[in-house]
DNA sequence: TAGTGGTCTAGACCACATG
DNA sequence: ATGTGGTCTAGACCACTAT
């Protein structure tokens, strides 16, 4: 007997969970149903739901808190801001930025960014610029394209209202959540309009981030092009 | 009661595989003893052991294999080697890189570099520098820092007569494996030095990576400054 | 005190590699 | 056929949080 899609049940039980997360069932900063509940409901013993939650916790989906129950992780939360952001001073402890909206606009998608987001040629995107101070010290640059279907009332307005990391507003307002991205880094010379911004010479070497973010399916629903100053700070990271 | 220190049984039991480890009993390739073994040996369950073996899985110090046993992960295995090396090629596959050394010196610990290592002031140090060529391009120049009680017959002579990656010679003939590192990424303007050794010019934007890797204590064993070129390359990382 | 996640056990059976 | 790790179960008890 030839078994070509052999997944274990606690594997299983994650995409039945994964489908509760996507489809709103549970929500960002929500618990979901305790372990024997959920064993219950499943049909499978308390150990294979825990091992199911064990994969998703990794993975950060999930957060569990012992004597509380297990909750949606959501990029609102204290511990969960600015996850993503890589950036740190080399002395003395990281700051929450600022952030300070340059350019926020709808248009067709450029044919790189349509093939990073998967989008039919010509699809609508959002591309906001914005520059992130620390401390009242500019020191990125990025610029986000998003899918436009996906993120329909977003505009600079929305955007100048809302403080706080943009993944956060991006979760809570149009029900998409960013779990899982990649990034490509190199070193750059900055541009004379960069320069200005970040308050450098043109010329300066910048450290420049790709970056592809993934929701709960996946599916590709941001590109980031981040600009960022080094001296004084560096990009962290671990190797493992 | 008040309980100080409590650590459940299968984390003490993680401790006591990483001592065998740490002390040789098993030497990277080789196979550890099989659960049912190890739990007979500790007192325990197989289920404490495998919960232990567990966390040194996802921690990189050991490998499981199904049906064959569980093995001790090595810097010389094809999959793990060049593990921490992130640099990447924008299309097409990863190639292998070919070191060519240019200087392997005695000297004292520079003062920063005692600090990073943990050394005391004036202990001595090896300084290696290396150009790494893949497919014959030259992309990256290294400097690297290694405590020179720990790695006493490590000489020019003995790198030149060594291909393949340097953790692999440092974990076979010294018997200390790099477990973990940290990395410090920024951009930096190639010196005049740098650009002659990696064919670009003077001024040039390079990704500098400073690392410091550690062995099984936690204890630092290496530092690592990178000078990476990031044309047609990157630098690869995943946010989780 | 009640409810949650965390640990530990013992045992059954499955999937995989090797001889 | 044997031995290894991988999955799944059922049940006991511990640690932590909230009421």
């Amino acid at each position: 007997m030839t078994r070509v899609t052999f997944s274990p049940l606690y594997l299983q039980i994650r995409e039945r969970l994964v489908q509760g997360l996507q489809g709103g069932e549970w929500r960002p900063g929500e618990a979901i149903p305790s372990e024997i509940e959920l064993a219950a409901r499943f049909g499978v013993s308390q150990g294979t739901v825990r091992k199911a939650i064990d994969v998703l916790a990794t993975e950060h989906m999930l957060i569990r808190r012992q004597g509380r129950g297990t909750f949606v992780a959501s990029h609102l939360e204290q511990r969960a801001q600015y996850r993503f952001l890589r950036l740190r001073p080399d002395e003395g402890e990281p700051i929450q930025p600022t952030s300070r909206f340059v350019e926020c606009r709808r248009m067709r998608a450029p044919g790189e960014i349509a093939r990073a987001l998967e989008l039919k040629a010509g699809e609508g995107v959002v591309m906001i610029r914005r520059q992130l101070q620390f401390a009242s010290v500019p020191l990125v640059l990025d610029e986000i394209w998003l899918p436009g279907n996906r993120f329909k009332g977003l505009t600079a307005e929305r955007l100048n209202a809302y403080s706080g990391p943009l993944y956060g507003l991006l979760e809570a307002e149009f029900g998409t959540r960013m779990i899982h991205a990649s990034e490509r880094v190199r070193a750059v010379a900055a541009e004379p309009q960069q320069a200005e911004w970040l308050d450098v010479r043109t010329g300066e070497p910048l450290l420049l981030a790709e970056r592809i973010s993934t929701t709960y399916t996946g599916r590709p629903v941001e590109v980031r092009r981040g600009w960022y100053v080094t001296r004084g700070h560096h990009y962290f990271n671990e190797l493992n």
